[in-house]
RNA sequence: GCAUCGAUGGUCUAGUGGCAUGACUUAGGCCUUCCAAGCCUAUAGCCCGGGUUCAAUUCCCGGUCGAUGCACCA
């Protein structure tokens, strides 16, 4: 029997689905005291790690609700929205600009509503499946509308992305950190869309967290500012366009990137730190790890270059995009500056631009997920292997037996450990039966309290990883719990 | 949104027009000097609404949720 890793994610406590004593709705899902802690590491690691790609990134937040005129110029409230007729005799529901294009070869992007439904006349469109009459087009947009105040007459809409909320608010933060370029924004926070049919359990949800970094900068002169000697002999994993079907992926060098298929260098740049923090943070196997060029089809219009970062998970049957890398140009800020008439210029020593956005976005419950599915390792008794950054609990304490000379010991070492770091304290069932629980919670280190260790102030320190033990001195317990717990100190270095 | 199938303790399941099965888990106890041992006890369940029936978890209708395919995913 294996271990599916959706029940796992629900008996120990993760994630699951919201609401559920009334049903549930689908798209919305819940964090649980192992996922909640999972998740808060996992934003703490991303963090960590791209804000300290410059000085000059920062962290801000930014209101969940966005009123209409901010999300009209940022042309969400067009085309976040599908024109959809439905048929009156099978109830199909069906793309009707895609229809009318396919039928006459001609673009239909950007009629309205009446236009359709006077083309749908003209032309005679029936429904593909029934042949049945098609009512009138009707549009269906996938952000939530918010009716404010006590009329509801401020018309708002939950933001279907975070990244409105930086470029919003670029202008105050580039004064506020005295007109520098770059300039990096993070919001990590929640976006809702209004899914037609959310699937595959946290893939595709209806709300949802979003941790973006938004780099506004010069491109003619971002590529200088960064450090393009770590390029150099380093390979990307990238699958693009038209290496599909022919393989998964292949290692192509940052430089050829640049030379021979004409990436920005800052592009690529980031590219190699996005593959960096996969691989060396979170530690995906590199076999499961790749760029997925998007054709100029299937990418935004906005987006000049974009790859999604796409991990293989078997849960989810096969490659899945995490995150996106998407240079977006100055599509953003010139829509903001035409939509509110505040200049979104900037004038760095004597050069006058809009800046450029290069926008890092990952999907937060995805790759809260991602862990999950990667990370465990053992199907049959469900070892979670974490790394030590990352697990809800860094450590566990446990007396060996539930008996009165060790369990003062157990606590006071719980207490100790408590200030810094996250422990768990178990006393309860046999000691593999409490080894076992932590292997499925992923807490990589247990720590339990013997006779033999009372008579000579020591512990013996379990690695899930090997499922190995070592015997310790307590006076030695903090320094290396902090080198355990930083990844600076290896469990295999012990003694 | 359409089609097919499904939904039983926390998890995984058996089964039924009339006291709902088992395992694991969890809690308490006994035992136990290191990897889910054993014994005792306890807690806990038929997705929601309506209909048929003396009686519905079971049959019928509608909904919700899930899996899969199609469609959708700027």
């Amino acid at each position: 029997m294996s271990i599916d890793v959706q029940s796992l994610a629900k008996r120990r406590g993760f994630i699951w689905q919201s609401a559920e004593i009334y049903g549930s709705m689908a798209g919305f899902y819940d964090y649980g005291a192992m996922g909640a802690m999972l998740k808060r590491k996992w934003e703490n690691s991303w963090l960590k790690y791209f804000m300290g790609l410059n000085d000059n990134y920062y962290l801000i937040d930014s209101t969940n609700i966005l009123p209409e005129a901010a999300l009209k110029a940022s042309g969400h409230v067009d085309s976040f929205t599908d024109p959809l007729i439905e048929c009156t005799k099978c109830g199909h529901a069906f793309r009707a600009d895609q229809l009318i294009e396919e039928t006459t070869n001609q673009a239909a992007e950007e009629l309205s509503l009446a236009e359709i439904d006077a083309k749908v006349l003209e032309i005679g469109l029936a429904c593909p499946r029934c042949k049945g009459p098609f009512g009138n087009a009707r549009t269906f947009n996938m952000m939530f509308p918010i009716d404010v105040g006590t009329k509801g007459t401020d018309k708002a809409y939950l933001r279907p992305e975070t990244a409105q909320g930086a470029y919003l608010n670029f202008k105050r933060h580039f004064e506020i950190m005295r007109r520098k370029l770059p300039l990096g924004l993070t919001i990590i926070g929640k976006a809702y869309r209004n899914e037609i049919a959310p699937r595959q359990g946290v893939y595709r949800m209806r709300e949802l967290i979003q941790a973006e970094l938004q780099i506004f900068m010069d491109p003619d002169t971002f590529s200088d500012e960064l450090d393009l000697k770590e390029m150099d002999g380093q390979d990307i994993q990238v699958q693009l366009v038209d290496m599909r079907g022919k393989q998964h992926m292949q290692p192509m060098p940052c430089r050829y990137l640049v030379d021979q298929y004409g990436l920005p260098e800052f592009y690529v740049y980031h590219m190699l730190k996005i593959q960096q923090f996969y691989l060396d943070v979170i530690k995906v196997p590199k076999s499961k790890f790749r760029f997925y060029e998007k054709s100029a089809k299937e990418r935004a219009f906005y987006n000049r270059v974009h790859f999604d970062i796409e991990v293989d998970l078997s849960t989810l049957g096969g490659f899945k995009e995490l995150a996106g890398l998407h240079y977006r140009g100055d599509y953003d800020l010139t829509k903001h500056q035409l939509g509110s008439k505040e200049s979104m210029e900037v004038s760095i020593e004597g050069r006058r631009l809009i800046p450029h956005v290069l926008e890092l976005s990952f999907g937060v419950d995805r790759n809260v997920w991602a862990l999950l599915d990667l990370h465990l390792v053992d199907e049959r008794t469900g070892v979670l292997k974490l790394p030590p950054a990352l697990a809800p609990y860094t450590f566990a304490v446990f007396p060996l037996m539930k008996k009165d000379e060790l369990i003062p010991v157990a606590r006071n070492i719980h207490s100790r450990l408590r200030d810094d770091y996250d422990v768990c304290y178990d006393q309860s069932g046999s000691i593999g039966k409490r080894y076992a629980r932590m292997d499925e919670i992923g807490t990589p280190f247990c720590i339990t309290v013997d006779f033999d260790g009372l008579a000579d102030g020591t512990v013996t320190i379990r690695d899930t990883d090997s499922a190995e033990q070592k015997r310790i001195k307590l006076d030695d317990l903090e320094i290396i719990a902090r080198g355990l717990h930083s990844g600076k100190l290896l469990f295999k270095e012990l003694n």
